[in-house]
DNA sequence: CGCGACGTTGATTTGCCTCAACGATTGTGG
DNA sequence: CCACAATCGTTGAGGCAAATCAACGTCGCG
């Protein structure tokens, strides 16, 4: 492993990287910016965001891989609402949004990297760095976009369409995760996922 | 029929009353706003959004009511992404955030009167008043986790309890729309949802 | 090694769709 | 204002995709 100086630069780098192919940002603005940032470490399986409390934090995914999920305790069963690999995004945006206790939970299912920020800290982000909320206004149009891309692809496709929309979505992630998580995502059964993807071999 | 001006003089009041609701806005300031906002007058059955141009406009519904669909032609088929009544806003986001040609439509249900205003003029709106640069932000943050849970409620729920969903998000729309209509919000047919109705009658 | 978690496969059930027919309602032109 | 057509909602019969239930093989890990 990296000694802790050497991960944590690489994972700044790794957010730079990311802000600046959106919006341009100077080296001393971005030095401003890493102060809000800070590197989190979870480990395979743990919990990132546990249903119960107000989320205040969102999560950027340096290394390892999310997944945001609504477990139903009586019926045995979980909805993933999103996965998030390497420079994505998660949390449990309706606790962070509307204030109210996270009934969503978010787990690391890998060993992961993350840079965590917290809401109000942004907002004395913003005033100092003014792109920075251009920013994180495209991130949030971009993923309003994205849901009702998926609400629509519920109503018209079939559960093999979008199985096909997932592997494009998530280039490569269907060898990352379960395939329980997979099918919890598109709204179907283990089983019928098995059967889908028996299906697409010919 | 109201004369010109007293319609207006109502539109743009509810518009103010709307505002306030989530961020208090001097008169002046709101005076500034009004500049920027258009009184648009649709007919039932007219289309307010088409589909294949850019959508660089969204539209607040001061009286009437909107749905915006997405129309499958091979199938004969449509799927609803979204009403919106009085106090609602409305447009094909995707095209109006993303910037491509709308694949969606947008139909006045009834006679209806809008106030619409353009992605451009907003930007310089932000300029002059601030606040309603966070009042978008609010509104289209609030559109995220209606999505979100949009969802989940895909994910989870039955035909029933989505339909249930429905009635509570949409008070008394039922009695304003098509039942089609309402089936392709749902993601079922509408004898589907007939039987539904009948099956809640007991 | 042995246990538990996971993926697959088969048999059966079920919720919703499709297709078709029929009233009710709406809207329109004579 | 009525007559007629079109649209819409309902109901029934039959079919299909996916769920459920159950069994079994495999893999990973304590």
């Amino acid at each position: 492993m990296f000694p802790e100086t050497m991960t944590n630069a690489l994972a700044y780098g790794s957010l730079l990287q990311h802000i600046n192919r959106y919006s341009k940002i100077s080296y001393e603005d971005f030095e401003v910016c890493k102060q809000y940032f800070n590197v989190e470490h979870y480990k395979s399986h743990s919990l990132v965001v546990k249903a119960g409390s107000v989320v205040t934090k969102q999560y950027y995914v340096v290394q390892g891989c999310l997944r945001t999920f609504l477990p139903d305790d009586e019926k045995d069963r979980e909805y993933t609402v999103q996965f998030a690999v390497e420079e994505w995004w998660a949390s449990d945006f309706i606790s962070y949004y509307s204030g109210v206790p996270a009934v969503c939970q978010v787990e690391s299912l890998e060993e992961s990297i993350l840079l965590s920020v917290q809401k109000a800290d942004l907002v004395r982000l913003y005033q100092q760095v003014p792109q920075l909320e251009s920013f994180f206004l495209r991130k949030l149009e971009n993923a309003f976009v994205a849901f009702q891309k998926r609400i629509l692809s519920n109503l018209k496709d079939t559960a093999e369409d979008r199985y096909e929309d997932f592997l494009r979505h998530y280039p490569n992630l269907d060898q990352r995760v379960k395939n329980y998580q997979i099918a919890s995502y598109l709204g179907i059964t283990p089983e019928s996922l098995s059967r889908i993807r028996k299906q697409k071999m010919k």
